[in-house]
DNA sequence: GTAAACAATATTGGCTACTATTTTATCATA
DNA sequence: TATGATAAAATAGTAGCCAATATTGTTTAC
């Protein structure tokens, strides 16, 4: 991700713009994230750049070190297990109220959006996947109804990963998160639930095979 | 609670101040934060004021309404059923966690806490009460060993507390709560999984059986 | 008398500038 | 080389201004 113009950065504020480079490891885990340096990238003043800061810390996104500053999280692997188990509960509550409250359109309707990403992932961009792939999820996760186990869900996915490994990389990871969610949503039309369970679980947690330690460069 | 003196004010950050009023209903679910007020009450200048609030505001415990300000949320009768149904979700897994992790001695410790507890109703005063249930649910989720887990389920029970009724209200309720500890460690010693998941359940959504409705007091 | 239009008042929100405190880097000295 | 003093850099705290917006109060028209 490279330098964003002016127009760009009007629309959104500082906070997301920092967040998404974040995501991205533009900013890389443990790095510091100095005011001035924040200030100079997104044309923002400073206290544009301390609210931004404070708000990401608040999402624990980036950690606060009184007088030295913020960093990006650096979570370690401690955390990230912790951080998947959480997620592997609410989703999987999440699949167990979307199983009991679906319709039939509501499965025909998720089928579709695997099929359409099947189709997109050779065509479309990158952003596009991304896009098409928190849309599956929204609507997957919709029909519990539950909006607030929605939020808590979208809260510690946008924890994100700072530092994680794999993922999102190749064309065969795509194909592969795609193929669990067609399973997912055959799970959800046979009314499956010890299966739906088990496919979100081997969805969340299918990093876990390949992970590998990472250094630690905090300072 | 009354007014604050400077040197508490001193100690403790605007933030954690205001969050023990609204916990405590000084600031009544619904109610306005006036940015001026908050300033006076804890002797804070403005800035700190506004750092606290959207921290706050960040938590989920109070409302951003732009150019409006801030209130204190009042969760619909919707919100608390999912409320309570999230902390449901994290509970149960949470003593499903402990269940598998715990010790004897772990078992036996929470066995003292609920004597105790028995004990301390008649005598000890309610702030005391509520320190001693706070530390059984402590001590009974830190068995899982997942500390993120237990934030996200002290979070969820601190956005639950305003605007809600009845519960330790009684030194009834007192004793059916505590009765539903002691079957929890029992069934924590009986390794009784699903025993402990309907527990659990109960603890958490006894309420539901006097709910009434609540006057809707949004300006 | 009622309702709409308008004026006033109050409150929030964005921003600048300045000061203090803490940390980090530099350099001289033993 | 180690140490301690000093300078530089960065963060943190504070005061205050002004603009944008919302709320309240008043007047006017019908």
């Amino acid at each position: 991700m490279t330098r964003k113009n002016a127009a760009e950065a009007a629309e959104n504020g500082v906070a997301q713009q920092l967040q998404a480079d974040i995501l991205s490891e533009y900013f890389r885990p443990g790095e510091w994230l100095k005011q001035a340096d924040i200030e100079n990238r997104y044309n923002a003043n400073r206290f544009e750049v301390r609210m931004a800061l404070s708000a990401l810390a608040a999402k624990h996104l980036i950690d606060h070190v009184p007088n030295r500053g913020y960093r990006v999280i650096n979570p370690s692997d401690r955390e990230r297990a912790e951080l998947y188990e959480v997620r592997t509960i609410l989703e999987t509550a999440a699949g167990r109220l979307a199983m009991q409250k679906c319709t039939d359109d509501d499965v025909a309707e998720l089928g579709q959006m695997v099929e359409d990403f099947e189709a997109a992932i050779n065509t479309a961009s990158r952003a596009e996947l991304i896009e098409l792939n928190m849309a599956f999820h929204n609507k997957f996760y919709s029909l519990g109804g539950n909006d607030l186990l929605i939020t808590q869900i979208r809260e510690l996915r946008d924890r994100g990963l700072p530092g994680r490994e794999g993922g999102w990389e190749t064309v065969a990871s795509l194909r592969a998160s795609n193929e669990d969610h067609r399973q997912m949503v055959e799970m959800l039309r046979r009314k499956d639930a010890d299966g739906l369970n088990y496919t979100i679980y081997r969805h969340l947690n299918r990093w876990r095979e390949f992970s590998k330690p990472v250094t630690d460069e905090n300072t």
